[in-house]
DNA sequence: TCGCAGGTAGAAC
DNA sequence: GTTCTACCTGCG
């Protein structure tokens, strides 16, 4: 079936937003399973000319299941329009030239995207999308190649280290300890994802989340230990489609000061604010279009 | 070897 | 409120 949405599924794909890992590509065949309503669905993705082309198997509809692959990859958004807003800002028409197609990348569940986030916080994209890989094979549901990932109820109870393995299970010998966060490579962050998946069990419901407005989303996801403003404006718009968040980190605000403020050095606090206030609706796609754009373009290693 | 990787927590001004 | 520093770990 072909999606007549245009997308670069590869730059899409590969682009590092920190919803999830990229998919298992083979031959430029994207797949993964996903959770439809409960039901574990396994899609195949292909580019086809400017569109994607898809099929699926599992227990549900056609509907649920492009209207699942949809929210994933934003298709409902009108690239165009957003093209046409850049083309109308001096600072931002370059940009669709060298990021065509490319969408936000949405995680099926928020939980997977929280803790990706925390993941990627101080860390490289490949280590962190390493990371997240093995905690589905560890804790996930396995479907053929695929894993779902976990709950949060099923990474209450997981040992942080192998210290703590060796301590509480039967096995004899530290260096076959594999089945704890650490083993993962996730470092200092291993309490910080275990204490969140305390808080979304029981005192967080994500469903409040979807319905706040953004400050109070925002204040309410960056109680969270090892959450802090980027990563909390990451979670807000890869986990929940809060398309006014900009996350803003050590290379937006170089960009963002190379492009509005000659360069002048400003706090990442306020380049968030100014990229709120500046681009309102349209922050979140600002943002991913303004990291790739300084990365193809070679302003990122002029910036350096 | 050493610094860096899409930051955060904790403490000190 | 803003600024400073240590920090798991794998890679160049």
């Amino acid at each position: 079936m072909i999606v007549e949405a245009p997308i670069d599924l590869e730059l899409t794909q590969l682009s590092g937003q920190t919803s999830q890992p990229p998919w298992m590509e083979v031959d430029n065949c994207y797949s993964n399973v996903v959770l439809v309503d409960g039901e574990p669905v396994v899609f195949n993705l292909r580019q086809a000319g400017d569109f994607l082309d898809f099929n699926f198997r599992g227990n549900v509809s056609q509907k649920k299941a492009i209207s699942k692959l949809s929210y994933i990859f934003d298709l409902d958004f009108d690239l165009n329009k957003f093209y046409k807003y850049l083309g109308n800002h001096a600072e931002l028409a370059e940009m669709s030239k060298f990021c065509n197609g490319l969408r936000l990348f949405l995680a099926p569940d928020p939980f997977e995207c929280i803790i990706s986030s925390i993941c990627s916080a101080n860390n490289s994209i490949k280590r962190w999308t390493k990371s997240i890989s093995q905690i589905k094979c560890n804790w996930g549901n396995q479907y053929g190649n695929y894993y779902t990932f976990p709950q949060s109820k099923d990474l209450l109870n997981v040992y942080l280290d192998e210290e703590q393995e060796l301590n509480s299970s039967n096995i004899q010998n530290i260096s076959m300890c594999n089945n704890n966060l650490k083993s993962c490579g996730v470092g200092y962050r291993a309490p910080y994802m275990r204490m969140a998946s305390e808080m979304f069990t029981g005192e967080i419901d994500f469903r409040e989340i979807f319905a706040m407005d953004y400050d109070e989303a925002f204040e309410t996801i960056l109680k969270v230990p090892g959450v802090g403003p980027k990563v909390a404006d990451c979670i807000l718009l890869y986990g929940f489609n809060f398309r006014e968040a900009f996350p803003s980190d050590v290379w937006i605000k170089r960009i963002v000061s190379h492009l509005y403020f000659d360069g002048k050095d400003m706090s990442v606090a306020k380049v968030r604010d100014f990229g709120m206030e500046e681009f309102g609706n349209n922050a979140g796609y600002v943002q991913l279009y303004l990291f790739h754009y300084a990365r193809k373009s070679g302003l990122m290693s002029k910036l350096k």
